[in-house]
DNA sequence: TGCCTTCTGATAGAATTTGATCGAAATTGT
DNA sequence: ACAATTTCGATCAAATTCTATCAGAAGGCA
């Protein structure tokens, strides 16, 4: 094997640790080559730095998870199985290339971990947490573009500058989280600048796709962001009963149902 | 083989790392049929104009491996003593109820660190970890505002949507960290976008405010942003030593020594 | 041609990286 | 609690790589 520059190695043991979560000295040294001497000294470089923290015989990724961690709501968007589903469904819409966009919300945040693995992409979003998972995963043939604006308790970016970055910008399809949906009401949201803002992400965008799982369904929020009927599909669960499907199939083009 | 233009050896060190990712001098040298001193040259060439960044044994495309963990920079920011005495003679001239401004760096990073408690205070900044500072804090008087934009690798939203926002908005204060800074090229940054960026901040505040610790002095990064005597003051630690203090008291109105 | 600037190659000394060894520290089993 | 085993960190020597410096080659210009 051909020698390997020492940031190379270094990489590569942290391509290992997100793979595994853990790793041992022996068992690195073993796969890169080298002495256990040099897995040490790479270790206490990275630990240094903070790209990992070292437990006795290895190193494992940031050990104690602080209380308003990004993980809290990672979790709680990715052990709910019909989020899962939902955004399982609607990440096959996206294609290598394309631009979306994705507001704030524990759904989107769901289909946005599904898609840092797709090439070329272009995302707009105005929830800082979504861009995190983006940046971590550092895809360097996407393009993450942050809204500005003023963050509302549920981590979106609203207000004046967030409908003018909005204004400003185009994209292939919207994803688009919502608090509640009801066949009179439409899609409705709690917050009343999180709806003009979602207004804005609507008219940013060539097709609008819903995401809401079944809680959603007969939730009327503060504001209207749209009617069902301008929208162009609905990705849901298989668990939104029978009446509200055939509603739904009424109002719209296209229903999916993962 | 043909002589080659030196302009032409030093793309084909680029060609050869975007398909390997990196690339080591003594291989080039060979491939390239010079002597491992040229191909030393050429890659220090190429790393000063951000092309590349030198690791021991060649270089390699993006930088160090950093994995996106907040406690790196916060760690990095607090446990420099320096950064934290500026920080805390910076915060000294923000009083309750004025709006202020901070751009992405790790000197502003810890002045963000001690902003939390200030009351009614609003705060622009372009960098998601320094919002991130002020979100976790949850002061109810205070209002952050983040500017959209495309993330660089140093945590800074830059681009046309970050313009477009400062573009919109004015603060009292603007408390600006930068790369490097000397008398003949004034305060200067590698990142042709994070500079420009920076200037719409300059325009953006009535009063402007640098923070650099000592390290700073001498360096001359490759985009100027503004020339020393054009800002209102600098934030700096005891250890920048006679010279560099006289040339600075010359050229600015205000000098604060940490 | 003569002079100057720029680029290249060579050399030497400094700095960095690596591996081996050994005593100290931590973990595990009884 | 004690001993065996494993792991860790400090230190030194060897190898590699880096930087600084000098000298020669190539090309431009009067």
């Amino acid at each position: 094997m051909t020698e390997m520059l020492a940031s190379a190695r270094q990489q590569r043991i942290l391509d290992a640790l997100r793979e595994r979560e853990q790793v041992r000295v022996t068992s690195l040294a073993a796969e890169l080559g080298v002495s256990e001497m040099t897995v040490r000294r790479d270790l206490n470089a990275l630990a240094e730095r903070g790209a990992l923290v070292k437990v006795h015989g290895g190193a494992t990724l940031d050990a104690a998870p602080t209380s308003s961690e990004p993980g809290f709501t990672h979790k709680l968007a990715l052990e709910s199985g019909e989020k899962l589903a939902i955004a399982q469904a609607a990440v096959k819409l996206i294609k290598p290339g394309m631009s979306i966009a994705l507001n704030s919300g524990t759904t989107t945040y769901a289909l946005a971990s599904q898609c840092t693995g797709i090439k070329d992409l272009t995302v707009v979003t105005n929830s800082p947490r979504i861009a995190e998972i983006f940046y971590a995963a550092a895809n360097p043939s996407q393009n993450i573009i942050l809204t500005g604006g003023i963050r509302t308790v549920s981590d979106a970016l609203v207000g004046p500058l967030a409908l003018s970055a909005l204004g400003q910008l185009h994209v292939d399809v919207l994803f688009l989280g919502v608090h509640g949906m009801t066949a009179e009401d439409g899609f409705t949201t709690p917050n009343m600048l999180e709806a003009q803002t979602n207004q804005a992400f609507i008219k940013a965008a060539a097709r609008q796709i819903i995401v809401a799982d079944h809680t959603k369904w007969g939730v009327t929020g503060l504001c209207q962001i749209v009617p069902l009927s301008q929208v162009d599909a609905l990705v849901t669960g298989t668990r939104l009963d029978e009446e509200a499907k055939d509603l739904l199939r009424q109002a719209l083009d296209t229903l999916i149902l993962a």
